[in-house]
DNA sequence: GTATTTACTCTACAATGTCGAAAATATTTA
DNA sequence: TAAATATTTTCGACATTGTAGAGTAAATAC
């Protein structure tokens, strides 16, 4: 049930902010490019359980980096979308353009 | 908690949807349109329960129509968004916009 | 008053959203 | 080199949203 082909609000804009940070995407950037775009303040955990579960339906693959010596800190764990992933971003996006088309928003 | 301000997926689908029907925005042709526009297959129950939700938020009225007699059936329920539905929607499409904004999709 | 049609309501459960605290792991410093 | 500090990820728990299916209501036709 609901294995593919939607993507939540919020799997939406995380999604969305991998492929902006091309290959800078971890964690904690994920969050502050959603924070800075959306202007939407979510704590880190609540990235990482999205990224996770991403993750397991096969929608985004992982991979450790080497960790960088800028002042201390553990090794970054970097995000891509696969092609699955793609497919499926494009189609939530899909659905929304097409729900919105040739409607000029008025009033209630 | 999570109180106004942000809509989920289907939330956002059927809010747009009610604005596109105008005066004809009830349950079933709700669906319809989110079927034909989104391409998305819910239940009709999906649709109600999703409608209840936004009215306890405050972002959708409702009122009962007259029973238009076309061959029986129980009389329609009429939504629409209130000033601060509306506001809501905007927002959410404004955050999904900026989120995408100058973002050429490519491949994974 | 029973069948038929159209539309809404209820109940239940699965999936997604979200937070806060804890654990890892690296660099600096006393 | 142990302690302090910084950066980032992992865990556990619970709230909100998504979704289906069966049931109920109410109107017209026969």
């Amino acid at each position: 049930m609901g294995q593919n082909d939607t993507l939540g609000e919020f799997e939406h804009l995380v999604s969305v902010a991998i492929m902006r940070l091309r290959n800078n995407a971890y964690g904690m950037m994920i969050r502050t490019e959603i924070h800075k775009r959306a202007d939407r303040d979510v704590s880190i955990g609540a990235v990482y359980t999205t990224l996770e579960r991403l993750e397991q339906k096969g929608l985004v693959s992982s991979r450790v980096g080497e960790p960088t010596p800028e002042r201390g800190g553990r090794a970054k764990r970097y995000y891509k979308l696969t092609a699955s992933g793609v497919k499926t971003l494009k189609a939530s996006r899909g659905a929304l353009t097409r729900m919105w088309k040739g409607l000029r928003i008025a009033e209630a």
